[in-house]
DNA sequence: CGATTATGCTCGCCTCGCGAGGATAATAGG
DNA sequence: CCTATTATCCTCGCGAGGCGAGCATAATCG
């Protein structure tokens, strides 16, 4: 079983290795490898596909995929203004993937329309694991201001009682998907930090993502880097959320709260208007400012973005590294750790959900329920 | 070899459990439990010592301890003012301990000091393990304002090429001995500060310590929480580090900035003085307010605190108490993880160090290394 | 002083991975 | 087209190490 697991959760990790390959990064025999892939294939989890001419010389190896009748996770994301629900296999590859805008942001009418394409009675399914723009302790969304939802149970997402379902911040999950398959593959400590509105993230160390001890970890957007006197929605005061999206840019330019923060975001920051530069320039300091402190006390290895962030990475790299590195210990501007545009784009969130339910699924336990 | 370890880990976290605990905590059958001790046993790393009478019924079951020839770790403490050298076995007991005031703090004098007790030609000795008052990556110390040192390289304690150099920074050394052996003992997520010129600390989880990728993580007083106009001499601004400590209080004060920070700090804090309770007050709640902020973000069970944090919350705990509530989120109110005194005093560094020496040691190469 | 309770020890069995030796499947070169 | 070369796969006997049944041992209870 020891044996057997390695090897699953190296395919996982390597979708498309070879036997050959696997066999040496684990430093098995060539018996032990046949002998597992063998059972491994008997039990409907890795497939053996003939492998494509490489060119070289030497009989070639095996590739290791994902079996057609293995294991899948239905992965939810559910976002401020829009949903998606795909299926995702081992190794991490989306089979099917719906999505849709939100009608109603009501948590009914969301979790309705999210509801429909979840596989009702498929023996393959092994959990529901859903990515969602909120604070989430366990199975509950306890807060999801730009929702407007507060403590709401996704059980009702569960297709049945045997189907077991998780939940996490959208924004954790997506930087745990980056940091394991997207701009952080092979890096042992990796940050990510999306800003949609307000800002979230993740710190993943050696794949493990550090989401605390109720699942609520990696709100780094209250984290009180901005001003004392400014009331957040989440209750504190000075929280960094309030000074890093749309709304920020919005204060700066003296306009009044944006209603919809992220697209009014977007308007400005594509805007040739000086005084709309100025603002972006201004805000994104803010953000690598914060970005530079997050470093200081977590000493990553890189730093991914995603959202707004990537995009001010983008237009605006000079203003995000002078805040990043005005933010720095003097000792680490040396060789700061740098900053990356994540990946994965808008398939972060649901693959970082897949990743948690295979987690659970690549254990003694987890193997054992799949015969 | 896997059995071995799980056993010897376990004799580790638990020193003094009985062979019946040990076999049932690790689900290994008697048959087994008895073939590794003895295998451990004839390593020199565990020894067997007769039960004593507990007044149960039954046959008593011997308790595993530390081998007294087993291999031991020298710990080495550099602080602001004193430094500490022990020698630690297996199970974190020391066994010797000796400690000095520095009557110089230039890094010469100190390292000449500090290397007088360390064992030079002792076959038990696996590893020398410092923590140390300062910022640290790799083997150096980076910057350590309160000792005035700047890239330091501890090479010269280490008594032969043969025997491996660990340095830690001192607050994340004992926030992880306080997280496996102190007030954070059986925890899952634990967060550690201490405060006595600026401040530091670490996220210990699942008995793992998130020293980042440099080993320069945990320096949590370099988030920028405080006033953005001042400069901290670690190069950034705006840092937590100058509003938690001796400092901060004299600032508030309208002292000049004291010689010693940690004394003055001491001074204030047992004084009667009305001004002076108002200061201390408004130190500890920007303390508690800054803990939130971390608890926002990295969700721990519980947070630990030692130094001067330790002695706000013996003091005046209405004050960072209320700081602390007022800097979560609200959805944490219910619930926030509780504030705990930490429980290894001033013997939390060199309990840290040691520990993470074992854990280099207890591993399969390690163990190998031990024949 | 037996009964009860709890634990330790012995020993055959079984699983799983190792590794040597031969088989197989590709390219390279004549 | 055929052989040499290279690289990998498969078969199979071996050995390490953990399991668990059955018995031995050591304490308290009444």
């Amino acid at each position: 079983m020891q044996g057997a697991l390695a090897v699953l959760r190296h395919v996982h990790a390597h979708p498309g290795v070879t036997r050959a390959e696997l066999t040496r990064a684990l430093g098995l025999s060539s018996g032990s490898a046949a002998e597992i892939t063998a059972r491994l294939k008997v039990l409907r989890l890795v497939e053996e596909t003939e492998a494509p001419a490489t060119g070289g010389r030497g009989r070639p190896s095996p590739v290791l995929t994902a079996h057609p009748d293995g294991p899948v996770i239905c992965a939810v994301d559910i976002g401020h203004e829009s949903w998606r629900v795909a299926t995702v296999e081992l190794g991490g590859r989306l089979v099917g993937d719906v999505s849709g805008r939100h009608a109603d942001r009501a948590a009914g009418a969301v979790l309705d329309a999210v509801r429909q394409p979840i596989p009702q009675a498929d023996r393959r399914l092994r959990a529901v694991s859903v990515a969602v723009a909120g604070s989430v302790q366990g199975t509950r969304i306890v807060q999801a201001a730009t929702l407007g939802w507060r403590d709401v149970d996704l059980a009702v997402l569960r297709p049945d009682p045997g189907v077991p379902l998780l939940v996490g911040n959208d924004a954790s999950l997506a930087g745990l998907a980056e940091a394991r398959r997207g701009a952080g593959f092979d890096t042992k400590v990796v940050l990510h930090l999306t800003v949609e509105v307000g800002l979230g993230g993740i710190l993943v160390v050696d794949g493990r993502p550090m989401t605390g001890a109720t699942g609520a970890g990696g709100e780094f957007g209250h984290l009180p880097f901005g001003d004392r006197e400014r009331q957040c929605p989440c209750g504190a005061r000075g929280c960094w959320d309030l000074e890093v999206d749309g709304r920020a840019m919005a204060r700066d330019l003296g306009l009044p709260e944006p209603r919809d923060p992220r697209t009014e975001a977007d308007r400005i920051l594509r805007s040739a208007d000086a005084a709309h530069r100025a603002a972006v320039t201004r805000v994104a300091t803010t953000l690598g400012r914060g970005i530079g402190g997050l470093v200081n006390a977590l000493d990553p290895d890189l730093v991914t973005l995603s959202g707004l962030a990537r995009s001010f990475l983008a237009e605006v790299p000079e203003a995000l590294h002078a805040g990043y590195t005005d933010g720095l210990m003097s000792f680490r501007r040396a060789a700061p750790p740098p900053l990356r545009p994540s990946a994965l784009g808008d398939q972060g969130p649901v693959i970082g959900a897949a990743e948690v339910a295979f987690d659970a699924l690549l254990t003694e336990e987890g193997l054992a329920a799949w015969e």
